[in-house]
DNA sequence: AGTTAACCGAGACGGTACGTCGCGTCTTGTT
DNA sequence: AACAAGACGCGACGTACCGTCTCGGTTAACT
């Protein structure tokens, strides 16, 4: 009675073949017909399980990124933000840079490629603001600190950078942030009386 | 030289047709058909004188933006900013937060129209930076501040969420970040010893 | 020998819904996943007993006919064609127009489509030759007249109006065409000598 | 002010791409894409001139005709008839016979391939009926013959054996027909009385 | 005052990709 | 084993825009 089931190969095909293709090309490049062809797959079982390229490209990010480590802690919470956002911004440079791009590109316009965006960060912001509150606890970070607002203060710049091209990102950009961003996170120093 | 000349009123026409079009249906939809029809003129007119969509409604926000004020100076560098800001997130909401967003989009893949976007900003940088340098001027800003990065922290925040989706932008947002970031722009307080 | 038995309702819906959806639709409208669906069946029980649409139509029309009746015999041969080709055009205004309709157009490139066609038509043809033969031997026709040809002489001019499409079909079409052939079948009248 | 105008060496590639895919394949396997390519040219173009197929292969058959001469005229009615359906039966087995035999298969479904079709055949027609009308006054034709009937009762025979396909359409076959029909063409002998 | 060349509207053109439909094959349980 | 359900690779559909290319027509500076 069961319809006939999905086929797990020809999905796998299809993110592979997309994340491949904008990773050579470019979001803007990549065309539902090249993923098919790549692929070895029919137009139809793309639009069968997927609504647009973008969707196919978040399920290829969602995919990927579970495989990989959480936030860094060594105790030190300049030192692990230096190290994360650090790791961020090589992730800017390399393929996954170049799909990250196109996602927000396609985010501007596409409510549903929108939502996945914001999915595939909630985790990494949950993760930040997890390292940013055991920091708290530690007396490293000021407890009157939104911690949300604390991430969006900490990855703006980043982003502003990134996104608007006004300059190329530094090598050691976030040394740099983090040093002038620390008076408004670590706690106040002690009142004089 | 003689008729030979541009007609400023296809100019003119253009300009509008994108820019209706952009505020009324996103940038993803407008078309140079669409913009040709509605601006009553030929295809060839729009390309001989703009390389892209993008290029027509950068042409259209520099247009639109240099009868704009400069930037506010009560000599309270706060409240100014507050002030700015506030009037930038409410552009957000406007026909031009479509067009910008959708020109922000665009530079994602289009290096000229990145150009564009990073020309437009310029000027604003340039004037915040110019504000907050007066500000510095009289001690409301540290002295060891990059002012260029400062401009990166403030507005960082904001287009994170705005281009990311990750919430809605609150009202009073800017109020928030600035007061999270004052530690961090504001002098020292004198050392203890 | 098990369940692995032709499924006869399944065949009777097949047909039905053959023989409903193009009596609806016309011919070319009709699709064998249409069938499928409406007859409540899988495509493969279809692929597994019929080449093609035109197949099962054609046996949706063998079916049909199997319960009619042979060609009408009052001993008056022009009354019986005028009878008997009435109907043929009567028919060609119902549900089984529009099918034969459809037949004869695929049997213009399919093959076995064709022979199905000449298969169905064998039957009236030999019906036809016999009721001429036996009015031959009634001396009503001529004597030295292929009845086959007299067949395709009688029942072409209402194909070539029918299929052509040059003209309607006058409701009594046949009364005057088979008045003016009356001298052609009919034996010759004695010779003066 | 005018708009470019229409491009007559694509319409010409356009009719004979059609015309040789037609001939090469038979009417069912020719694809808008398929005559596009062969023709060099891009579908909208086509899609902007004809609604179908169907109406391609008309306008060929229609421009392919302009050029052919008209019903023979020797004196002797049938004599011509005979050299004229024979000339027709002989097209049948050229590509323009698989071309006409396409045509008339759409024309079962296709409501403007079906004028097309009429519109071809009139020209013929009327030039039939204007040679029997020449024979009838030199009195070779019965005088209380409908012309257009008599056409119909002519080619009648010839399109229900090349269309429904029940046998070979045999070298002479005219011949027999015409001979057959005959009595019901020529004038009756004089009345005895 | 007439000539003329760049600009203009209109839109046809060769293309690419779109998203959909139906094909005929296949796979997966169910009966 | 035959069946329903339906996913699959495929090919064609008809449409939307792309950017290029004629077409006349209309101007405004330069003969």
């Amino acid at each position: 009675m069961s319809p006939a089931t999905r086929n797990e190969e020809a999905r796998q095909a299809i993110i592979e073949a997309a994340f491949s293709l904008c990773a050579e090309r470019g979001f803007a490049a990549v065309t539902i017909e090249g993923i098919a062809a790549r692929a070895g797959v029919g137009k139809t079982t793309i639009y069968r399980w997927w609504p647009s390229k973008a969707a196919i490209l978040i399920e290829a990010v969602e995919n990927a990124r579970d495989a990989s480590a959480g936030y860094p802690d060594t105790g030190d919470i300049y030192a692990d933000m230096v190290t994360q956002t650090a790791s961020v911004m090589q992730m800017f440079t390399t393929e996954f840079g170049t799909i990250w791009r196109g996602l927000i590109s396609a985010a501007q316009s596409d409510e549903p490629a929108a939502e996945g965006v914001a999915r595939i960060l909630r985790v990494s912001i949950d993760q930040c603001v997890a390292r940013l509150a055991k920091a708290r606890d530690a007396g490293q970070i000021r407890t009157d600190l939104d911690l949300e607002l604390a991430v969006e203060i900490i990855y703006g710049p980043i982003y502003h950078t990134w996104l608007l091209r006004t300059r190329p990102l530094p090598e050691a950009y976030m040394e740099t942030v983090l040093a002038a961003l620390l008076p408004a996170l670590t706690p106040a120093p002690a009142s004089m009386a």
